[in-house]
RNA sequence: CGCGGGAUGGAGCAGCUCGGUAGCUCGUCGGGCUCAUAACCCGAAGGUCGUCAGUUCGAAUCUGGCUCCCGCAA
């Protein structure tokens, strides 16, 4: 099938790749500016952009695609190409009416949860956040609502309580890219289904700086919940002797002895007291340092018994 | 030139301010103890102190360049 797929980070990446794989006809590829990051404040491509390069699609960068010079010549550029359908997975920006009218099959998202539960920016870590025992992938046609649109595939997974973000990223993504292609051949073959979405459904609102910063007082569940959440981007922390500590991932505590939320009780399990029960960190990071285990942690630069984190 | 931290035996760190025998917690290897052990005891190996140059009688430590790693900010 003729394609144009939008996409943006390295989570869009399987899609496009499997897309290629089953041999639809990528005509471009829409990624957001380049822009200055990273230390040194370097231009980089956005891996969607890294990818399509090495594949030889033409990439095309608008600024925005509901105003200005660049989103009339994305709307040309869109018509001339005339795609049977674009794919859209995390690229970042809103689609205009105009463009979401323009392909035969519609314009195509792949979303990391099951919807109607966790529509929007950060599906992923929010799910995990809030202690889902399952997540999933679904396809649905894009609409004027931000993940709203009518849905015509699901594909589910489990949640153990061990899982980290980052792995279910991993999951979700390579299971997105399956489905994107099953979904394509359903939409050729006239026989995807269009459910509506109904039922409870619930905001994935994206990762604010300030809510990175743990807070002991919650239970030792949502604390550990809260971390591998945020595991490995963009990390939870806590401040430890005036620095930062990037907490990767930690489980709860065994024993549990008392103390005020956020003290260190055993020093040589790096255990902390919460609000309800105590979690033990396992894996950190200090600044300037690389992520570790905390044994190898601790075997550097131990805290003191009594220690308040925050 | 956005701000900042760092590079020391396999791992994580100390030492650097006030130059002069390379240290800690682990790991590894050997031995001992033990029914047994990731526990305990004894012993050993292993480091051009990132790199290049400079100052000096002497540099991990002071000065300058370079390489690489990382936190923040975007």
């Amino acid at each position: 099938m003729k394609l144009v797929f939008m996409g943006t980070p390295v989570y869009a990446l399987s899609c496009l790749e499997a897309l290629i794989g089953a041999g639809h006809e990528i005509a471009a590829v829409f990624t957001q500016p380049d822009k200055p990051k990273n230390r040194g404040k370097q231009i980089q491509m956005t891996p969607v952009k890294e990818l399509a390069l090495k594949h030889d699609i033409p990439v095309y960068q608008p600024l925005s695609l509901r105003k200005g010079e660049d989103a009339e010549k994305s709307l040309e550029v869109l018509k001339e190409i005339a795609p049977e359908c674009i794919v859209v997975v995390a690229y970042g920006q809103i689609l205009p009416e105009s463009i979401l009218e323009l392909p035969k099959y519609g314009c195509i998202n792949v979303h990391a949860s099951l919807l109607p539960m966790y529509r929007g920016a950060a599906p992923i870590q929010r799910c995990i956040q809030f202690g889902e025992k399952k997540s999933g992938v679904t396809t649905m046609y894009m609409a004027k609502g931000l993940d709203t649109g009518d849905m015509i595939l699901k594909d589910e997974v489990e949640i153990p309580d061990t899982m980290t973000g980052s792995e279910l990223h991993d999951k979700l993504a390579e299971m997105g890219g399956k489905l994107i292609v099953r979904t394509l051949e359903e939409l050729q073959a006239g026989t995807a289904p269009r459910i509506p979405q109904e039922g409870e459904t619930c905001y994935a609102s994206m990762i604010s700086k300030e809510e990175l910063k743990l807070d002991f007082t919650k239970s030792a569940v949502q604390v550990r919940d809260f971390i591998r959440a945020m595991s490995a981007a963009p990390c939870a922390y806590t401040m430890l002797d005036g620095k930062r500590l990037k907490v990767y991932n930690a489980v709860l505590a065994e024993k549990n002895a008392a103390g005020q939320p956020g003290e260190v009780t055993d020093p040589d399990t790096f255990t902390v007291a919460c609000g309800d029960g105590a979690v033990r960190f396992t894996e950190v990071q200090p600044e300037g340092g690389k992520h570790m285990d905390v044994q190898a942690f601790l075997r550097g630069k131990k805290p003191a018994k009594g220690t308040v984190l925050g």
